[in-house]
DNA sequence: GGACTATACATGCATGCGCATACATTGCAA
DNA sequence: TTGCAATGTATGCGCATGCATGTATAGTCC
């Protein structure tokens, strides 16, 4: 067991094939859910959610890029998504105009507010159940 | 709904963000290493490895549906991947002809055999720190 | 200033995925 | 038997992703 031998290969194996499982029960029931109920992916959604922490102005996309467990091309068109659906707006940096500040609308703290209801609500169905 | 106990939703959701981040760190370490060694997908390792475990005639793709996360179509163009570069042979099922056996081949079985090696050391390095 | 390198974001392209559906086979019921 | 629903797999299609690259701006060294 764990206790005798803590990491051998078949144990951190296990351990992983874990993590998928888990990972993927959870990801498939918000993103379903998520979609259904609000038109958001997984991912536009933990975008907006940290789009809505930052104070103000939002902030930069390469920031952002290390929130979010995505690549730099991913998340350029993952905003620009967001912003076709009015969800965030984007503005070039005035003090390094290669920047560019993305910033969450009143309407897409709306969105953000109801979808966080059902994102609880499949959390704490999926999260810790088999 | 939530006591005076630890799983508030602003938890749970935490603990799902620790999640996503675990699994990308983890994921991507193994997609990068195993493409670059063995030009295995993550996936298609798991599958492989999957399949390995099935004694004699290997298993249905039904079957192999369950145990990993993904959709049904996904594994069928998996297998045919595999079966593409000769790890993994196909045979119709004798008793119920809609049915398909996957099963690893002995070049399968020895990829397989290479990528655990990488596996093994990618999960020692990231499945536990920062 | 001019040339060169580095950084920030956008985009062409190839690929893998899920959904819906097609197709083949099975089983069940009338 | 015939007809029809159910099951197992394959495939057309649209989409999101990563990689490589393009474009613009910033910073540095001469």
């Amino acid at each position: 067991m764990s206790f005798a031998m803590p990491n051998t290969d078949v144990s951190l194996a296990s351990e992983w094939r874990d993590l998928l499982a888990r990972h993927a029960r959870v990801n498939a029931a918000l993103e379903r859910e998520l979609q259904r109920d609000h038109r958001l992916s997984v991912t536009e959604f933990e975008a907006l959610s940290r789009l809505a922490e930052k104070d103000g102005d939002g902030c930069r996309l390469q920031q952002l890029v290390d929130d979010i467990h995505m690549s730099q091309s991913a998340l350029s068109r993952l905003i620009g998504r967001l912003h076709d659906e009015g969800l965030v707006h984007r503005r070039t940096c005035s003090d390094d105009r290669r920047g560019i500040f993305a910033c969450i609308t009143d309407e897409g703290r709306e969105r953000l507010a109801q979808a966080e209801v059902t994102q609880a609500d499949v959390l704490a169905r999926t999260l810790h159940d088999a």
